[in-house]
DNA sequence: TCTGGGGTCCTAGGACCC
DNA sequence: TCTGGGGTCCTAGGACCC
């Protein structure tokens, strides 16, 4: 049995936690940059904004209603995530982090204690009481099954905030009204195409003959079919499994016309991509860069182009892939262009630094990258300060737009919240 | 003026091998 | 006139997730 615990509106939440002036006012979270709608409160939810709405469009509506506006505040959000997070770990045998907000519980053995809907309502009130936070749970004997009970459970107030389908019953009364598009792991081209077929109830796929559904679709489907009829297809993972490809990237907060703005914005980039894969004590042979303009400003010519480079021998120090990065921007950057938005990519991981070197390899590892590196890291997670390399520039103009971002409440000592007793 | 960032998995098709 | 069959590996692109 599986329970899927998810913290409601969780970006909006965070922020109203430290500012209980907002209780009950509209509040909305933007996505880097200050671009769009990324998190809403359930005012603001009433009053109709949705996920995905670009800033500038709704601004009107904002100020006309009052709507409390933050940047996006990972610091803060990452912190209060690890409470919770923590909280769920000491109720259940076992627990999968799924992102930041949710996460997959094993509750095998659970029911022998006490009924599942209370150990349900137990999780609730004890997030509650850590971090002012709520989460809604969804019980059911599949992950596919967990996430519709936990939708339910958010949607339907009655309910109180948890939905426990482990009665097949109850599972098939609830899919009759869940729309298939709804369903884990079915997205808009998904949905259209079953619609297409007849299939418009997460009961309708739930029932539809697998093969078909593998033979017109994939097998990642075909599971969720099978899941959704009871049968366990996707297991926990408790322990997260190495990555195959770190990402940074970033919209600039203008538009980048000049080669050494976007030069500088790769070099971040790999610098920051450099340090995720140290932290993921990996090392990359594969490192590439994409650039490109905006696809939104229809009135002038699309520009994206993306260069793969290599690495002779596995590497995780921040010179060798700020090289190569380097090296693969030249071979794409077009002058003349409004970049929007740049990215470098590591991939083919190895676990160890040093690899078979091919026979006429002349090539000598660095002699105190570790070293370097260790020092490094050591010194930006010291909270004392950062170093970068040159290549980054110091006024970085094109850096991302953050004008409402509210303070660093726990992981910042000049943030922390001031109580005073009247 | 202004539209996020970071991931995973699967599939089809091409290159190449014997 | 007639031009195999079976397999692996890699990559790009599509679909999905939060």
């Amino acid at each position: 049995m599986f329970a899927l615990a998810d913290v409601n509106s969780f970006y909006a939440s965070c922020e109203t936690v430290f500012r209980p002036d907002l209780t009950g006012k509209p509040v909305i979270v933007l996505s880097n940059n200050d671009g769009c709608v990324i998190a809403r409160s359930a005012e603001a939810k009433k009053l109709g904004f949705k996920t995905g709405n670009p800033f500038f469009e709704i601004k009107d509506v904002v100020r006309k209603h009052r709507v409390n506006v933050f940047s996006s505040n990972y610091a803060l959000y990452a912190d209060m995530s690890n409470r919770v997070m923590t909280t769920l770990e000491e109720m259940a045998p076992s627990v999968e982090i799924y992102s930041i907000d949710e996460a997959f519980m094993n509750l095998t053995g659970v029911s022998n204690c006490m009924s599942l809907e209370q150990f349900g309502r137990d999780i609730r009130e004890r997030v509650r009481q850590r971090t002012k936070l709520t989460v809604g749970v969804g019980i059911a004997p599949t992950k596919t099954l967990a996430k519709l009970a936990n939708h339910a459970a958010k949607k339907w107030t009655q309910t109180g905030g948890v939905v426990d389908l482990s009665s097949p019953a109850r599972q098939r009364k609830l899919m009759a009204l869940v729309p298939v598009e709804e369903v884990w792991g079915v997205g808009r081209r998904i949905s259209k195409k079953l619609n297409a077929l007849g299939i418009s109830t997460a009961l309708q796929l739930a029932d539809s003959h697998p093969p078909f559904i593998r033979k017109h679709f994939s097998v990642v489907l075909e599971r969720t079919v099978r899941e959704l009829s009871g049968e366990s297809c996707i297991a926990m993972e408790e322990f997260a499994p190495t990555k195959q490809e770190i990402i940074s990237s970033r919209s600039f907060g203008y538009r980048a016309t000049d080669y050494q703005s976007v030069r500088e914005a790769i070099c971040a980039y790999a610098e920051r991509a450099s340090e995720k894969l140290r932290g993921e004590r990996q090392y990359c042979k594969k490192i590439s860069v994409f650039i490109k303009t905006s696809p939104f400003d229809l009135d002038e010519p699309y520009y994206g182009n993306q260069a793969t480079g290599g690495l002779t021998i596995p590497s995780n120090d921040t010179r060798d892939i700020v090289r190569v990065a380097k090296e693969c921007l030249d071979r794409i950057f077009l002058p003349g262009m409004r970049y929007q938005k740049a990215g470098v990519m590591l991939g083919d991981f190895y676990s160890a630094g040093v690899a078979q070197l091919a026979l006429f390899d002349e090539y000598k590892p660095r002699a105190n990258s570790e070293a370097l590196m260790r020092v490094l890291d050591g010194i930006n997670h010291s909270g004392k300060g950062k170093i970068w390399f040159a290549g980054q520039g110091i006024q970085q103009a094109w850096q991302m737009k953050r004008a409402l971002l509210s303070p660093a409440y726990t992981t910042r000592y000049a943030d922390l919240p001031i109580v005073k007793a009247k």
